[in-house]
DNA sequence: TGGTGCATGTAACCTGTTACATGATTCG
DNA sequence: CGAATCATGTAACAGGTTACATGCACCA
């Protein structure tokens, strides 16, 4: 469902080709939504076959532009609406952490460590975007802009304290085995 | 892969069957890597046909009681030692956020207060999982009660922030549409 | 003896990943 | 002309969800 979403909504937001929609993906929303480009181009077909998004133009190499239909446009309101059956959390790094004990501690702590490390590296590269962005836009103001920013924002808030909690488990976790 | 891991590491920190371990997952590692009744069945006995988990028991109502084996307890430090090609992050909250530019302005509005309400309202669930933790465990200290709680201590942490940053974005928003 | 909880399993379906495959166009 | 990029597609597989199905054991 998500998927299919996020294609609708990227497109209501500017239409265009399935390969132009799979740069946009990795540039922005790919952070919140990742796609494979195999999964982009099945979820186009299926969207076209019913009725929520239209071909309005063919180019070369069989480019097929595509429009938001307003059914199309009526199913996201829909899904925005009504934020229910959202799919579970799930976080890899986390679940590393639960079993974690099973490591003898100094590897425990150096994986911490490796956490805090890939919270700052994403932190930097979340400024850097961030940066670009508010120079390259800081005219044109749109809504599109302030909402892609705001969940930038997000993430920057979210890796940061990441970082921190990071490092303070890591220190924990040495005061203990000192002990 | 990760839920195969989630279930050897709940089996090598204690024993148990497959109901056991549903209820264990539902209590604490469900937040970070939740699994279904179904899927977990099928794990476990995928898990004893590659020889990573045996059987030590059988109980009333056809009741297995699970072990982990040493190749099991090799394949879960393997991947506890080797974090890379986790899942990717996906973030459905998020992906409505981005596209909240196609909702009326004070609809986008009520759906980031809805957000910083459920981020309270984990907030105060993982306080109380705290407190509990810390009141039944005060005293028997072990390491895998470290981790648990470091885990949970991310989830506070991040839900926190969640909370503050919906605020600030709703407020912000605010602010824009009565210019 | 009847309800609740214990205990496991199966089948259909949807989502997502990896790898393979093909070909047109553009530009230097 | 050759390389990079544009552009789309298919097939096999892995992971996950929902719904259905079954039956034993325990306790009041």
């Amino acid at each position: 469902m998500s998927l299919r979403i996020a294609a609708l909504g990227l497109l209501a937001q500017h239409p265009g080709s399935g390969y132009d929609l799979l740069k946009r993906f990795d540039e922005t929303m790919g952070n919140v939504w990742p796609a494979t480009q195999s999964q982009l181009y099945g979820e186009l077909n299926k969207l076209a076959d019913s009725g929520l998004i239209e071909i309005t133009d063919v180019g070369p190499r069989g480019r097929k532009e595509y429009q938001v239909t307003e059914s199309g446009h009526a199913e996201m309101l829909r899904w925005l609406a009504s934020p229910q059956n959202d799919p579970p959390y799930r976080n890899a790094r986390l679940l590393r952490v639960f079993l974690l004990s099973e490591l003898p501690s100094d590897q425990a702590r150096a994986y911490l460590s490796t956490l805090a490390d890939g919270a700052k590296a994403d932190l930097e590269r979340f400024e850097e975007l961030r940066d670009s962005i508010d120079r390259h836009l800081a005219d044109k103001q749109d809504d599109s802009d302030f909402f892609a920013r705001a969940a930038l924002e997000y993430g920057l808030r979210v890796r940061a304290v990441e970082a921190e909690w990071a490092r303070w488990a890591a220190d924990a976790l040495e005061a203990r085995s000192k002990k």
